[in-house]
DNA sequence: AGGCGCTTGTGAAGACGTGCACAAATCGCG
DNA sequence: CGCGATTTGTGCACGTCTTCACAAGCGCCT
């Protein structure tokens, strides 16, 4: 083995926490290999190799051994990759050695159930407070935590410092909550509102918004039916198709 | 510009349905445009610039524009584009001109939350019916609706046709409803489960995890962490911002 | 009518992401 | 000890996406 100065170092974060800068989209997929990692280790594997890591995580082969190797990982040839190793690895850029505190504003319908999603702390997070405007839903326990009214904000990251802002609100008040979220320091958000949050510089937003993918889906839709309707490029206006819809098939497999 | 055949006609959907075969970023993006536009429409606004709208839908106008461009818009130079055209052409472009049956499987904890969700109604879904495998959720009225075995899917495909299935399941039984789905002629996918799920060819398949998007945020706060650490470049490794946080807007916007 | 300012639509260049295909490395076995 | 089977890591070519910059078109005002 070369020198492989082997980026985060796990093992110790020493002092140099030399993070590689990261294809975002290589960021983007490394959960998953998380996920799918987990589980292999549940299931009792040792190793594994690219090929399995890959199918298991719903990816190419290159794409998984391209992506790992940017995090200078190690994984031995004619064998594969150890599978403690690389989550170890893995979580350590993806900064889950510490338990990140959240803070989730809106217990409205969504919110709610996001507060009783165990997802949260198996994978790395810790529920802080849960927060909401409405002052009749202020008082209210769910899943153990008191619901605590959204000015209260302050007071929590006083408490505790945090890290990531999870918004669950309607989207007239998400811009507002935002804010709130910035000026106590957050500086990354989940919003759930159906809205673009203008943020300063440094503060990351990620998105997630239920009506949309449905829609991306619905164009699909929309696409397959106008093709079963004119099958080729050529004449041959109609195939019909009657009854069943058989093997349709052509590729798939959306990108992200 | 030429012939401008333009491709959907929207107006009326004579026998050609020239749906253009759009890049997929682009098909991300449109269901933002349309939210931003249906809010420009509420807003009174007829006509809106590209400066305008990417501003609202929180991209590059250069980009709204390709965009746009891809389907064949119709703006006037000069002017800019008309909202309530706009708005027909990609409804029409993203097949949202009827209203398309959603079944949503799994009423537990994120399942029960979405089934209240009222931006289905308000997004050109309608949720058909709601699936569980527990026995003892069947019967439960949610919203309006009655929970159903999903051993009963055949017969709910027969009275209507399902476009769309929501799997909001444990990951466990995730695959097992994915296959139940494609069976009964599902071709679109949403999957709120954190697990791969395997299916024919021809079948869209999105993905939604909570934990994912949490991680990639950690990433980031993990790396701004580090940065701050070394200063680099800059310099002035604190900043503090007291109160306020000015209005430093530059949203942060992270690749899909 | 003509000119001027504004805005769209797009060509071209560059950045980014993907996938192939293969050399380099490692293990196990004879 | 050497050889073959296996699997990683990566150079390269290709396709997709983004962004700039500007010509073409449109409306308005004089």
């Amino acid at each position: 083995m070369s020198q492989h100065r082997h980026p985060g170092a796990p093992g110790r974060a020493g002092a140099v926490p030399t993070l590689p800068d990261l294809p975002e989209a290589t960021v983007a997929r490394l959960p998953e290999y998380l996920r799918a990692l987990h589980n292999l280790a549940d299931a009792g594997h040792e190793t594994v190799s690219s090929e399995g890591l890959s199918a298991a995580a719903g990816v190419n082969s290159a794409k998984l051994r391209k992506d790992l190797s940017h995090l200078g990982s190690y994984g031995t040839r004619g064998v594969g990759y150890d599978v403690a190793l690389l989550i170890e690895q893995i979580e350590y850029v993806l900064g889950l050695t510490q338990r990140r505190a959240v803070a989730l504003v809106g217990v409205g319908n969504l919110g709610h159930a996001l507060a009783g999603y165990d997802g949260f702390a198996s994978r790395g997070f810790r529920i802080a407070a849960l927060l909401d405007a409405d002052p009749s839903r202020v008082g209210e326990e769910i899943n153990g935590l008191v619901v605590r009214h959204v000015d209260d904000l302050p007071t929590v990251a006083a408490e505790e410092s945090l890290a990531i802002g999870v918004i669950a609100t309607p989207a007239a008040a998400a811009q507002q909550v935002a804010d709130q979220l910035v000026a106590v320091g957050v500086t990354s958000i989940l919003n759930f509102a159906p809205c673009v949050l203008s943020v300063p510089e440094g503060v990351d937003v990620r998105k997630v918004d239920l009506a949309i993918e449905l829609q991306i889906l619905s164009f699909h839709e929309h696409r397959k039916a106008s093709l079963t309707a004119l099958p080729a490029t050529g004449g041959t206006a109609f195939t019909a198709l009657p009854g069943g819809f058989a093997a349709t098939d052509t590729q798939e497999a959306i990108g992200t």
